[in-house]
DNA sequence: AGATGGATTTCCATTTTTGAAAGACGAGGC
DNA sequence: GCCTCGTCTTTCAAAAATGGAAATCCATCT
């Protein structure tokens, strides 16, 4: 008959109308409508199997059970608060280190002008950005998480795709105008980078001709590009910011960004925290970053 | 943005969540839907302002912060539990006594043999009836609650209209048959009861001549009507019990059944008990005392 | 690799709760 | 003794919460 299932906020509501003296008192303070207060302490009193209050025409009035039990709910009260405020708390000062594994195309140029922000907001947050990708593997926890350009083979991991990087053909401003028609010379990847899409983009393109030059960083791909060396396969946004010239051709190229974390450290906050910046600003440079 | 209105209830939710691991899980200890159980961890992670859980393909797993709060929401829930048992134990048993003031009419035939299920029921409870109605004023606590027959004054008092008392005029078995027409014997009030409502009555009916009989108690005037001295008018629950013959004419007479609680009072579990009693047992027997 | 199974999320009809206004009741002031 | 005021209860339409079912997602097993 009772006991059965007692609703946990309806002692706040016991407790404000015990307080007020009046429902309509005590609806001021809960916010609400009088009759809600009226029902709850209703059902309450239902629940508890006890009356709690009589009824006066002035207001409501404690009985012998209602007085006895006020310090109760007040330790309730008591509990919810500092259930609340611990929630505060916890919303504290981030510390720890965090490994984090990307992709140096995107490190460099979005990555790293990011960070001050991220490291002013947590001072005691140590970072550390491990570009050296196809080394690192996640299980092994040689990072704690990782922003990849492919799409992370399935493990003990939790994963976000965040958005897409678009890739482009670029060279230095007023190539096209500078230019005669025929075989154009393009910028390539090194030997080791050869299975990169783009890399192989290239090599199909070149159909056994040479590379006029072939670099193992994006960064001097651009300067070479922007020399007026060749044509280069580049993410849009980091051409773009480059000033570079796009010819009309499109590569058709884009890879999936994704972020990947150690489920058993997702939960942690210092790694959350660095997840949740890192798709915070992709999200922020989406249009970019697809090329648009 | 968060804290502004936490929902009490959803800490429950919350401690079985982290408890079992998985939303079926916990749903299946809470009872409800699955959906249910989700949007309210949603809530509570917007009322917080920070993530509790980590979402898993096999379940939810708490995240630092929500590890944290934890041990605050078990705090939470002994508060709750402590406040369930504490009615449980407010349930228990009533003590001290209880002054009732009541109208001699009801107290006799009606009160009083009800009053073993009462007392069994509450062993420690003393009961005092006092039934010297007119001299006792409930303000100056001569009593705690009274049973009135006339509506009570305004004043700091509680009060419950109960039921109305009817009047019938009777006599004893046969009377009718065995009586030729012509002004008929009364069994009257003495002098100290004239401002009774069946004494004014009948005083007016027999105009000017004196009744056959004048009595102070109820129950003499019902043993004078069995023994054929007359015509009495008596409340009809008393005299269909005694047997008596009921009169075709109806004198029109009833009172209203009042139970009056001094208003400081009526919060005290053991004067409750007693009104609680009271009240039940009029309502249970509404019938008979209206005389329908 | 594909199928399987458990778990969550999404969707929508239903139930429950809510809240404003009208009605009822008694207290206090004139 | 009557009137005004404040408070609670009731009523009903609207809003919110609910929960079952389908859809989706992912890890494991075959």
């Amino acid at each position: 008959m009772h006991g059965a299932d007692l609703v946990w906020d309806d002692a706040r509501v016991f407790l404000a109308v015990a307080r007020a003296g009046t429902l309509t008192g005590a609806t001021g303070a809960l916010g609400g409508g009088i009759a809600t207060t009226s029902r709850r302490i209703e059902r309450l009193e239902d629940a508890l199997g006890l009356p709690l209050f009589i009824r006066h025409q002035s207001g409501y009035r404690l009985t012998d059970e209602g007085a006895a039990l006020v310090p109760r709910a007040e330790a309730l009260e008591a509990a919810a608060k500092a259930f609340g405020a611990s929630a505060e708390e916890a919303q504290g000062e981030v510390s720890g280190r965090v490994r984090l594994a990307t992709a140096e195309n995107l490190a460099t140029p979005l990555l790293i002008p990011s960070l001050p922000s991220l490291l002013a907001a947590h001072p005691r947050l140590e970072l550390e950005i491990v570009t050296n990708v196809q080394a690192v593997n996640l299980h092994r926890r040689e990072a704690d998480l990782a922003l990849r350009l492919v799409r992370p083979e399935r493990g003990h991991v939790a994963q976000r795709r965040l958005g897409t990087l678009g890739y482009g053909l670029y060279a230095a401003p007023g190539w096209s105008a500078g230019r005669a028609a025929g075989p154009e010379p393009y910028i390539g990847w090194a030997e080791v980078q050869a299975d990169l899409p783009a890399a192989r983009w290239i090599e199909q393109r070149l159909a056994g001709r040479p590379p006029v030059l072939a670099t193992t960083t994006l960064a001097s791909q651009v300067s070479a590009a922007r020399a007026g060396l060749g044509i280069a396969v580049l993410p849009h946004f980091l051409a773009r910011a480059a000033g570079l010239e796009a010819l009309p051709e499109d590569p058709g190229l884009s890879q999936e960004i994704w972020l990947v974390l150690h489920a058993d450290l997702a939960a942690a906050r210092r790694v959350r925290v660095v997840a949740d910046h890192i798709a915070a600003l992709i999200h922020h440079h989406h249009q970019e970053l697809a090329g648009v």
